[in-house]
DNA sequence: GTTCGCGCTTGATCTGGGTCAAGGATAGCC
DNA sequence: GGCTATCCTTGACCCAGATCAAGCGCGAAC
């Protein structure tokens, strides 16, 4: 039903040490020298917030390694993550001002980042990246209403297995037997982290994680690396036959 | 924090038949032929379907009058409404092949459609199109991530509140006096809408309506007709000091 | 008028997930 | 080795909201 935006595009473009589908510099050879010339790389430490929500945000970003989340906090400390970013994903709001949340280190990260108004420049100057943009914000547009789907209307047991099936389909090192075949993978999250993305409670999650363990859909060694020996068999229980979600 | 996507363009240009911010003919002079050539209005009565998830999508449309809903449906009837459109609203995906949710009149909705293929030339031609395009669709991202808390963490009385903020707030015929003065509108929506757009069921919906009639943060005439004699109180109601919450 | 249907309200009861609380496992560090 | 901190698990209990059920209000059709 659903496309699938954080798919669709691994953009391997060689040795293009970037890898950010929207602008790349391999792929924008034209613009190679004007990007070049706004372009730096900041790094972050698993647990560092990169940008506070209202806080001014003076470039647009990709995510090269690691994982970024997009966070939102009420005042009594509620908290829901809004969007993982994981390598390639793009972050920023050209033509916007401020940031609309937090933007966190949810793993050590390293992002290659743009000041922000020459980079609106270039994308006035050159249609196409505007395009990219475009679709490149569709997708994240279908991915958060698609989560919404997931939060408001999933079971514990649903969701975490959403969660599951969309991290283990992203994940570079997932090595997969068949169409639906097992997939093996290291979760990159807290409990705490899983459950302020499913809105749940990180003892919800655990049980969930422990019942599904039980029940045989699942395999972990140790805490964090789990095995999904029928992928098939884990969308059934995501409550998501025709595929598996997509997430932002 | 968070700006406000649907509030900051009732795009009042005037005699303007159509009102749609992305494209509206009157905003677009040098355009105005090419799109005149390829518009079209389609009417529907309410509860109708405008077009289904997965169908292919021939046009892009903003809504003229009354209000669509974009909505998710699970296997098992489950449902959730993952954005509002009311007049001037954007919907479509240029670039994209079919339709990622239903498409539903909640009300008597007149759209004016552009057919699609046509409209990306065009878009191609015309940079700022895409330009607007984008800003639009980061708008709807930021809306539909603040629906994430919404969905993840408020408490039903939370989640009314917010919707009946937000939908005072983008109400043509609010009346207000003061910063946080009196409003009085008319509900678009039948408690089953509200339901499936707050992840509540329709019981909860009517229960809370009536607390908060109780508690005097809202009046009721009929079932439909509302006021909020204040509206701070009410966004207080919503968990939700610094803005009243964001929709799409 | 009566009847129907739909949208809504309200009550009674049940339950999934939250809350509170007590440990267990592992990694780093002295 | 022991100590501490962090992350995780599990149990006991509770409550917000779901579920099931009955009935109301009101406009439309006859």
């Amino acid at each position: 039903m659903l496309n699938e935006p954080m798919l669709n595009s691994p953009h391997d473009c060689g040795d293009c040490p970037i890898r950010h589908r929207a602008v790349c510099a391999r792929c924008e050879p034209l613009e190679l020298q004007a990007l070049e010339e706004i372009k730096y790389y900041r790094s972050f430490e698993a647990g560092q917030t990169v940008v506070w929500s209202g806080d001014q945000m003076d470039f647009v970003a990709s995510v090269v390694s690691g994982i970024a989340s997009l966070t939102q906090t009420m005042e009594d400390g509620r908290t829901q993550m809004v969007g993982l970013l994981l390598p390639s994903d793009f972050v920023g709001r050209p033509g916007r001002e401020g940031a609309a949340y937090d933007v966190v280190a949810t793993t050590d990260l390293v992002m290659c980042c743009f000041r922000k108004k020459p980079f609106e420049r270039i994308m006035l100057e050159t249609p196409h990246i505007a395009q990219r943009l475009l679709e490149m914000t569709l997708d994240e547009l279908d991915a958060a209403r698609e989560w919404m789907l997931v939060l408001g209307r999933k079971t514990a047991r649903e969701k975490i297995a959403s969660l599951l099936s969309i991290i283990a389909r992203r994940d570079a090192s997932l090595k997969m037997t068949g169409m639906a075949g097992t997939m093996v993978f290291d979760l990159p999250l807290t409990r705490e982290a899983m459950a302020d993305y499913l809105g749940l409670t990180l003892e919800t999650v655990s049980r969930q994680i422990s019942a599904l363990k039980r029940d045989g859909v699942i395999h972990l060694e140790g805490k964090r690396h789990v095995t999904i020996p029928d992928l098939g068999r884990l969308l059934e229980e995501a409550g998501d036959d025709a595929d598996g979600g997509v997430m932002a």
